[in-house]
DNA sequence: TATTATACCTAGCGACTCGAGGTATGGAGC
DNA sequence: GCTCCATACCTCGAGTCGCTAGGTATAATA
């Protein structure tokens, strides 16, 4: 059956977008980033770990990103950071997501093409 | 096979908005529906029939939408109207889309490169 | 020593989209 | 009259992604 009872997310692909941004000129540890989306985005987007490091894997797999690991206070953190194939990467999916963000607001803004009255 | 060859489409749940943001103040068949959202996206968002028909039937099933069939010219369609639930969720589905949409533009935009509070 | 916080990871399920296919009818062209 | 295309509906299977819920391990705290 659809489930299709509110839970739409709007999320589809948005994980892998905001980590290649968040490692923009800075290295980040999964667990980092976990933290960095929920409070950048005031709660408004909450990924956890089983989202995110899934991610991570793929992306490094790909070549988007290199991994290191560090110890820090007695802590093994993976640090990641952008390669030139992942900065690419984040050009396209900003350009996709403009795209699309700009395709929707044009329609629930309405009106502009050829609306009817309401 | 690369596992997560991502394609990252951004579009998880927007076909439902889309579809109650046009039937505001006018009826609409599933055919003509999946002919507005290809047009009024200027091609940017093309969601085929397999897409439509489905979320059709599940907003009816739920209430959002009341459906009847009528006859023009000799073709038979089936047009759907919001329902008081339908603008109901209508307006949830798009708060949600501008929260994450906000919260999706401001860590793109973010002065990140500091802070892990805003 | 027990609990909590940090930090990593995976598996299974469910939900959503896509593509391909299937039915039926009206109109245009030959 | 017959064929082909556009209209108009529908469904199924595959693939992908995100979510929940687990699991391991160590450091700090109570």
């Amino acid at each position: 059956m659809a489930k299709r009872d509110i839970g739409a997310s709007f999320v589809n692909g948005v994980p892998e977008l905001l980590i290649l941004r968040l490692l923009v000129g800075q290295e980040m540890y999964g667990y980092e980033i976990v933290a960095a989306i929920r409070d950048q985005s005031r709660e408004s987007l909450v990924f956890g770990e089983g989202v995110i490091y899934p991610v991570l894997h793929a992306l490094e797999h790909d070549g988007a990103l290199k991994a290191h690991r560090k110890t820090v206070n007695g802590r093994s953190r993976v640090y990641y950071r952008l390669t030139a194939a992942g900065e690419r990467r984040l050009g396209d999916l900003t350009a996709t997501w403009s795209k699309v963000n700009q395709a929707v607001q044009g329609i629930l803004q309405g009106g502009t093409q050829h609306a009817k009255a309401v």
